[in-house]
DNA sequence: AGGTCGTCAGTATATTTATACAGTTTATAC
DNA sequence: GTATAAACTGTATAAATATACTGACGACCT
């Protein structure tokens, strides 16, 4: 296990799963057979520029670089303008809808800037489904993404 | 000192000064006759979801909340749009022309965005002078602003 | 072969950060 | 007023993170 390779699993591992500390990512590499002490991981993160975020949960969690995030919000508002057609929401969920073939895309995107207000996210071939946390979340995450238009 | 007052000195300090770790923010406190410890500046950046950033320098500095980070990115598109006219460098230095009225304005979201490849910034009515801290960190600033477009 | 340089990772530890607990103040109800 | 609860902070310490130091490994020489 090279460098770079586990450099490449540490960002998929942020993005997929909730990592609260180093040792959590210490342990998911175990998991995969993978041998490493946290203080490798500490320098992989600053090597990274991983941050440590306050969650609104209470807790913390390890995400991509904030920079990372401004491409994000880019391509985000580059799709948006591109294939969005509408949105609604009702009860915590909120319903996006796409031209065909680019929903997909579009939750991977949300899914990727992990919104505070998002529960969970479903995408078909025009739609996207996601579930937030309660109401005024579902409300809240609605004004954001039309905002990006 | 009441707690909405601090957090909102922390913002204002995190955006100006390089605050490295929270202690840097208990001496800065300090300096202005407010008396804090250390674990009321942890409780304040987990309310304020400040993060701890790994810089390019090799250490590390708070930073204010990515999501933030969007606001001041969507800003920053937006005078871009409307108050842009040119930009030009010359070895380590960035000269952009906007509007009259509008260099300041340009210049303050910019610092306030902490880009890595910028050394300093000055800014007058329609002209901003950023130094960077090379010639080629130069060039990656100016598309990275030119990409704002 | 041996020698030198550079990268990398572990161990041990220093440094930094988070928090349990307790005390104080402030708001709210009676 | 007094009682009770909630918000806030410091102290002390636990927990988490960063790093000095060291050794291992490989690349590239002579």
């Amino acid at each position: 296990m090279k460098k770079k390779e586990r450099h490449q699993l540490l960002r998929k591992l942020v993005q997929q799963d909730v990592i609260r500390k180093q040792e959590d990512f210490v342990d998911k590499l175990h998991e995969r057979g993978i041998e490493v002490t946290q203080a490798t991981i500490s320098r992989d993160i600053k090597e990274l520029q991983l941050v440590k975020v306050p969650a609104q949960d209470g807790g913390y969690r390890y995400n991509l670089p904030p920079e990372m995030n401004y491409d994000i919000s880019k391509k985000l508002s580059r799709l948006m303008r591109d294939a969005f057609v509408s949105i609604d929401t009702q009860r915590e969920f909120v319903l996006i809808r796409t031209l065909p073939g680019n929903a997909f895309a579009l939750g991977s995107l949300i899914e990727t800037a992990k919104y505070s207000e998002m529960f969970g996210c479903v995408s078909g071939d025009d739609t996207v489904l996601v579930i937030c946390r309660d109401e005024e979340s579902a409300e809240r995450f609605q004004r954001r993404i039309i905002s990006f238009i």
